[in-house]
DNA sequence: AAATTTATAGCTAAAGATTCTCAATAAGCC
DNA sequence: GGCTTATTGAGAATCTTTAGCTATAAATTT
C-alpha cells in the first residue's frame, strides 16, 4: 500500500511544472520496499543503486532527496552523525521516532501518537503549516558509561544492547 | 543560578583525567550568560570571541563544543541547515524544544514535560543511559505555501509569522 | 508524430562544516 | 620547580552538500 505510485508521483511533479524522470522513478521505489524502519544516506542510496547496476550520479541523489523531503514525500533525519539520513513519510497518525546511541550510532524506532499531536497543537498555536515532527532521544548504554564514555570509548566499539533491542 | 562554575567544571574534566583551560572556562561562560532560548553555531562562537578580544581557534571551538556535549553540558540542536548549534542543556524538567520553519530557519521554543517522560520511558525500556531528548518540529508559514513553496519561493525570503510569534 | 520548450541528468569544480596533524605550550601532579 | 602529557593553534585534509554548465530528454504544442 504505497503513499505514492509513479502516477500520483508524476502529476503532483507536473502540477508544479516538474517532471518525472526514470532517476526520479527509480528512488522513490527505492524508499517504498525498504524495509519497514530503515532509511538511508546521500551516500547508501547511491551505492545501493550502483550495486543494483542502476547507477544514478550523486548530483541526482542529493537533488532528489531534498526535492522529495520538500514535497513531503521523505523525511529528514538528522541523527547528528554529520549527514542526514531519509524514509518514507508516513502520515501522522502512523508516525515513528528514533532512539539514538550516540556512540554506535544505531537507531531503536519507537511509536507514541501524543508526539504528533503536541506537534499540531504548536504548529497550530503558531499559525504554521506542519510538515514533520521528530523526538529523537540520544543515548548511550551502560556498558559504555562503565567503559568511562565518551573519553575511553574507542569508536568501533558498539553497545550490545543497542543492538539486542533493535527489534 | 549556573548548574556548571569553573570548579565544579573543573572537577569533573579532572575525573576524567582532562583539563580546565582558559578556553574551555570562557567558552562555558558564554553559554551561561546567552540570553535564554539562544543558541549558537560553532562560527557564531568564534565570531563572538573574536569581537570580544578574546578569539580562541576554531580548532579548539569544535573539540571543546563536541566535548561539552558529550559531557552533557551543552545540548547539541540540528536544525537541517547543514550545521549544528549548541546550547546549555537544561536539566529534565526544564527542557524545552523547538519549532523551526524550514524557508527561514527561525525557531520558535515551547516547553512540553510529557515530552521528556517519553524519553525516559523509551530509554529506561531499551536499558540505554539518556543524554538528551529533543522534539523539532519542522514546518513552513501559509504565506510560503500560498506564494508556492517549495519552488517559488526565494531563499531570503521569510515568514512573519515566525517573526511575530519569536516571543 | 514531429517540433519546441525547458527542466533535468551527469560531470566537475566549489563551497561549507568539521576533523586531523603536529609542534609548541601549559595544566595538573609529584 | 620540574615532569608528564593533555591541549592549543595553524593549516591541511576530509567529508558532505551545493553550484555551474552542457547535453539530454520530459512534457507540451503544433
Amino acid at each position: 500500500m504505497p503513499l505514492y505510485n509513479s502516477e500520483s508521483f508524476r502529476s503532483e511533479l507536473n502540477h508544479k511544472g516538474w517532471r518525472l524522470t526514470p532517476q526520479r522513478e527509480t528512488i522513490l521505489q527505492v524508499f517504498q520496499n525498504l524495509p519497514k524502519g530503515d532509511h538511508l544516506s546521500a551516500e547508501d542510496l547511491y551505492n545501493l543503486l550502483k550495486s543494483r547496476g542502476e547507477a544514478i550520479s550523486l548530483s541526482t541523489i542529493y537533488r532528489t532527496l531534498k526535492l522529495m523531503a520538500r514535497m513531503g514525500i521523505l523525511r529528514e533525519l538528522e541523527f547528528a552523525e554529520g549527514h542526514k539520513h531519509y524514509e518514507i513519510n508516513q502520515p501522522f497518525p502512523h508516525h515513528h521516532h528514533h532512539l539514538v546511541c550516540v556512540q554506535c550510532n544505531r537507531t531503536i524506532e519507537f511509536k507514541n501518537d501524543s508526539i504528533s499531536k503536541i506537534g499540531m497543537k504548536q504548529a497550530d498555536k503558531s499559525g504554521l503549516h506542519l510538515l514533520d515532527c521528530q523526538l529523537t532521544i540520544h543515548t548511550v548504554c551502560h556498558e559504555a558509561l562503565r567503559m568511562g564514555w565518551p573519553s575511553l570509548v574507542s569508536s568501533d566499539w558498539c553497545c550490545q544492547n543497542a543492538i539486542a533491542e533493535r527489534d
